[in-house]
DNA sequence: AAGCAAATTCAAAGCGCTTTGAATATTTTT
DNA sequence: AAAAATATTCAAAGCGCTTTGAATTTGCTT
């Protein structure tokens, strides 16, 4: 009996192109991995025939063989009738991809209910089915890290995990200052009632958000009014029901700071719904992580942004995990970026 | 010396557990895999000793042994200075995983520069990576058809290709049928002046959009105006720009038919920002692909909407691959979902 | 031209699994 | 109780590559 078809769809292999030059697997091998002991010539045969048969080693005969997997896991983990696939998300996978792509990784995407959530490492790594993973959406406290320690697999965080004890590889936007400063600027246009969308509460980001609010605000010596601040899912629907009941309250805020665009787009449909115009009557100040479909082209910008492109996080995250992958001994790096603040029209001084 | 540091990290091997339990490997192999031939007591004791030991097959080894990759290929193709990542894969993509899982496969995710359309199939199939690929948004006439029947890989296109003359297996909404009733819900609420924001046009969905449009104008004896139906990447700014210039126009249209709910917040915006009011001064009419992130969760429906899970697509599209991966033998299939018309605020009668 | 070093090539082992074909153990039949 | 049939286990080969350690060829000295 013949072994699995798939197995013998592509004959170009290293015997058939070894046996074609009249020379041994080991020298076809170490002409194409660019090994310095083989013949100038030699390595120019061999190149040429790779070529014109379109060789390309068996990627999994190559991985068996050296032992790596050249694969980077993304697990995203999804919670039972609450399958939100964030768009953040697809853009930081656009710029780990191009990562991946220059050193010649795949992507491997894996979505995995939340109960799962420890266990699905446990299982990559048993499997041996990626050199690392990038973790996503880290809480204050999470517990990923630990069991990626000890599982000894390789991993970069995209943000931080500020409770965790924990020694590990980070890439994330200073959330911190970025909030400060969007707050602080409203607060010099004379704003006092300032309202922030924040993100899920468990959330490290979201956590570091509220933190630099509460700097900007005790920093002018601002009550700080605890409905204020909200926490949930950073959908549209979300901005525009917080907006709603936020300016249904006796004393609304004249300023509202949105986790991201989408929030935004939401909270400025209600406040146009309630007959009130964006930066005229209430201030919109948003978090933008700069996702492809959300962008601004127009010449005056409409949002006034702290403005961080996920994309680049994905792209330096990838970055960092290779680099730990291919030198284990690479001491763990955290790299912060700083978001731009930019002004649109959607800020305005606050009527006196 | 010793061999790839990675190589060694998980000792829970076949061997190990065949030696730990005094069995040859063939045996514990097969009492794993379900064959019928291990006795049943051996069974048991292989299977908890597995337990025990979290033994998980290695993957790579796995997989050159099998022959199968047990991984199906997603490539989303970028072109420069343009890198949009739709934010309906992200939906699509949780709905394949799901499948996925359900089997064993992995997922893998890849961008691709624009030129590289075809070798990144090439490739692919060259280095025997996986074992199916997706197609994501065809052309009228893909060329990436042809190609990977050439190449002999299996795969599912998450859409059609109208003028192509493959034989090919795809899961499709009827975009036809769908954008008909639509217009034809429009046309009978006296609407005459119906514009069509559609995605980009040269992909098949936007075609079979148009053409379901223009059945239902034909139907009723309304004179087609070419200005009415306008092409581009569905994105919120698209949306907008469209309606402030159709809106702007001698004779504007009374409705707007939008082909995604971003592309219809976009429409809202314009609408609102010319002092209109969303169904009573114009109506709206979008496509829902249903999209976790932009669910409408209230009560009363906003917009009136085609709607069809694209999560759902992502689920019967790999399910389709899958089996037609394990039976090589099977005949190509087309499913066709169609979607549902939902009466939201967002349509009103013409005004007369 | 013999001797040694360096350059180049090669045969064979190994990665960790599955699968083949044979061997052994158990049960059933005569 | 021996023979035949069946159930169960196993040793070894193979998947297509990389890598080891040895063999061969070439070039350089003396």
């Amino acid at each position: 009996m013949t072994r699995n078809k798939s197995a013998l769809k592509n004959t170009t292999n290293l015997k058939f192109l070894a046996e074609h030059l009249g020379l041994s697997q080991t020298t076809v091998s170490r002409a194409l991995n660019g090994f310095p002991e083989v013949n100038y010539k030699t390595r120019q045969l061999v190149q040429a025939a790779a070529q014109k048969f379109n060789y390309q080693p068996n990627a999994r005969a190559k991985r068996l063989a050296t032992g790596r997997s050249m694969a980077i896991g993304h697990l995203v983990f999804v919670s039972k009738g609450h399958e939100i696939v964030n768009p953040i998300f697809a853009d930081f996978i656009a710029g780990a991809s191009a990562r991946y792509i220059e050193s010649g990784y795949d992507l491997l995407l894996s979505l995995v209910p939340d109960e799962k959530e420890l266990s699905a490492y446990n299982d990559l790594a048993a499997r041996d089915a990626v050199d690392g993973v990038i973790i996503h959406t880290p809480k204050e406290d999470d517990k990923r890290l630990k069991r990626l320690n000890e599982l000894n697999l390789p991993y970069v965080v995209h943000g931080r995990s500020t409770k965790s004890n924990e020694v590990y590889n980070w890439v994330d936007v200073n959330n911190e200052s970025a909030f400060f400063r969007a707050t602080e600027f409203l607060i010099d246009l004379g704003h006092r009632s300032i309202a922030l969308l924040n993100g899920m509460a468990d959330l490290d980001f979201a956590i570091r958000r509220t933190k630099g609010y509460e700097r900007a605000l005790s920093k002018h010596q601002i009550d700080l009014v605890s409905d204020y601040i909200v926490y949930g899912e950073m959908t549209e629907p979300y901005g525009y029901r917080s907006t709603i009941a936020l300016l249904d309250r006796r004393s609304p805020p004249t300023a509202i700071i949105a986790s991201s665009i989408l929030v935004a787009n939401g909270v400025r449909r209600g406040v146009e719904e309630l007959g009130l115009k964006m930066g005229r009557d209430i201030s919109i100040l948003s978090h933008d992580d700069d996702l492809s479909y959300f962008r601004d082209e127009s010449d005056v910008p409409v949002y006034s942004v702290t403005r961080s492109s996920v994309r680049e996080a994905g792209y330096k995250s990838a970055d960092l995990l290779i680099k730990t992958i291919e030198d284990p001994t690479r001491q763990c790096e955290g790299i912060l970026i700083e978001a731009d603040l930019m002004v649109g029209t959607s800020t305005k001084p606050a009527k006196s």
